[in-house]
DNA sequence: CTTAGTGCAAAGCTTTTGCAATCCC
DNA sequence: GGGATTGCAAAAGCTTTGCACTAAG
């Protein structure tokens, strides 16, 4: 799985945000862009330990915030404890197995027209949207 | 605005789980039930606070608790620090003011066929399901 | 060289838990 | 009366913050 963005993208959109780039963000993106698991801060964090053993949980949480803030992550909160990150920022439903937590992305979209009707519904202008379905995942119902 | 179950249906359903009814639990029904402003824990809490004042927080989150157990309140996620409880438990979007922090109903469905295309797609066995919609409500929109 | 970032530990929040006293059934 | 529930305070998590040191530009 290759991440959205390469370092060199990453690095120029950070700049262009006035942040500096470091080996711990860029760490900290690969990390979460070469994944399809939708990893929590946490998770991150151990993965990163190995190859960068100074690395601390407090600087995962900082460039997570900064990569939502520039719009090269989204934070994801299918209602655990924890928040999950997502380097793919388009728009996309996601789904989460009850039983094993796992969360899967979903590629059907909503239609268009949906956003259209709650904005004509709401008065709200609309900046976003987050979609979660919940269920029993194919290997968990298995078992 | 009147509360989804009477506190003849919600003892019903508590004790048909063999839960037992207490004042407090009615009380943070009634208190879910007659908002339409998808209260916390901490809100509820407050709001009894007068009418009740041994009313404990901790009561207030076991209360809720019970009630997504037994069907008759659902949690929100809007991505704050903590979460929202709405006793309209049909499934219907909501949608959240990113300036006010309001979170309001949505009525517009999406299709059933999205569900549908989400099982085929996913191979999971659907459960449920959350739409959120962020955006500027009306309100703030004219500041 | 200047300013932002790192990493550690401590603090802050929300939510949960342990437990004695109390209340529902 | 027996067992669940309450309410208090303490604990448990996740996330943020303060601060001295370090590194990016």
């Amino acid at each position: 799985m290759r991440p959205p963005l390469k370092p060199k993208e990453v690095t120029a959109r950070l700049r262009e945000r006035g942040f500096k780039v470091t080996p711990q963000r860029l760490a900290v993106y690969s990390a979460l862009g070469h994944t399809t698991v939708h990893p929590s801060a946490e998770n991150i964090y151990q993965e990163l330990l190995s190859d960068y053993p100074t690395m601390s949980l407090a600087t995962v949480y900082k460039s997570l915030k900064i990569f939502c803030e520039v719009g090269i992550a989204q934070e994801l909160n299918v209602g655990e404890d924890s928040f999950r990150y997502d380097a793919r920022v388009h728009p996309h439903p996601h789904i989460h197995c009850i039983k094993c937590g796992r969360v899967d992305d979903v590629k059907t979209l909503p239609t268009e027209a949906f956003s259209q009707q709650v904005t004509g519904e709401t008065g709200y202008q609309l900046t976003g949207q987050q979609y979660y379905f919940y269920g029993i995942c194919p290997a968990c119902q298995e078992i």
